[in-house]
DNA sequence: CACCGTTATATATGGAAGAATATAAAGATC
DNA sequence: GATCTTTATATTCTTCCATATATAACGGTG
């Protein structure tokens, strides 16, 4: 079993955007939103904790937010990116599919392809802004 | 004066997502948001249309609404992306600083250089939602 | 077989965001 | 100077979203 992470722990660091401006990706599709970065945050917290609802207090929201957002991410796929399943030892747990790992990875290289590709003109903005 | 826009014809294509998948960007300063898709879009409405409230009204938002994002983003900056002023045949009107022309030129430059380095990461996502 | 923590789901409560509305001031044009 | 439309601001009213809470089922383990 994975380690445990008590409430508050916040290993992900989810938001370190105190002194520097950053940019976010979003995926959208049809009206909604697909993919964004509190879903692949979500995704990654319940890599490193085994179950959605750790995954849900590691993050500082409510179990059932975690799992509604799961559940509208599996919908989204053709293929699910989280299996769960309740009962065991330690009352079940979750864990993402191999769909589930390649959507973390695609969308952090996405990331960061793209901030690499945008650091001038990002910078120039970030000079505009006040102090 | 530039020609004005009535309500609901939606001359800028906002969220153009129906078929395809997209990505926004969205640039964060501390706590809160400092740009992203709305403000910009609002920018470029108040370039067409010349004023606060003929710009909001063409994007089918409260004249209020569009006024505190204007008072937010020329706070955010160090100088005004937005002058505005009452009075005059018209009532007045608002117009883009320098400043505020280049931010808008800026942040689609990012918007496209992004995309087009991460095009391929980005298909595969796409190609991973269901149909 | 009782226990335990989790999944999955439903319902209700609370709060924050935005819309609607109202109003004063501004000032170029007629 | 009356008119007209906009800016700027305050107040109230909704509506939606998230949290909180409750509950049944699940199934290894001791």
């Amino acid at each position: 079993m994975r380690p445990r992470i008590t409430y508050g722990s916040y290993p992900f660091v989810v938001a370190p955007m105190t002194l520097n401006a950053r940019f976010r990706l979003r995926i959208y599709r049809d009206e909604g939103i697909a993919i964004g970065p509190g879903k692949v945050a979500l995704l990654e917290a319940i890599t490193a904790t085994g179950s959605i609802s750790a995954a849900a207090r590691s993050l500082g929201m409510s179990y059932r937010r975690a799992w509604l957002l799961v559940d509208e991410l599996n919908r989204a796929l053709m293929k699910p990116a989280v299996l769960a399943g309740a009962g065991g030892r330690h009352g079940g747990g979750a864990a993402l599919t191999p769909e589930g790992e390649e959507l973390v990875r695609r969308y952090r290289s996405v990331e960061e392809t793209a901030r690499q590709a945008a650091a001038s003109d990002l910078a120039a903005i970030m000079r505009m802004l006040a102090p």
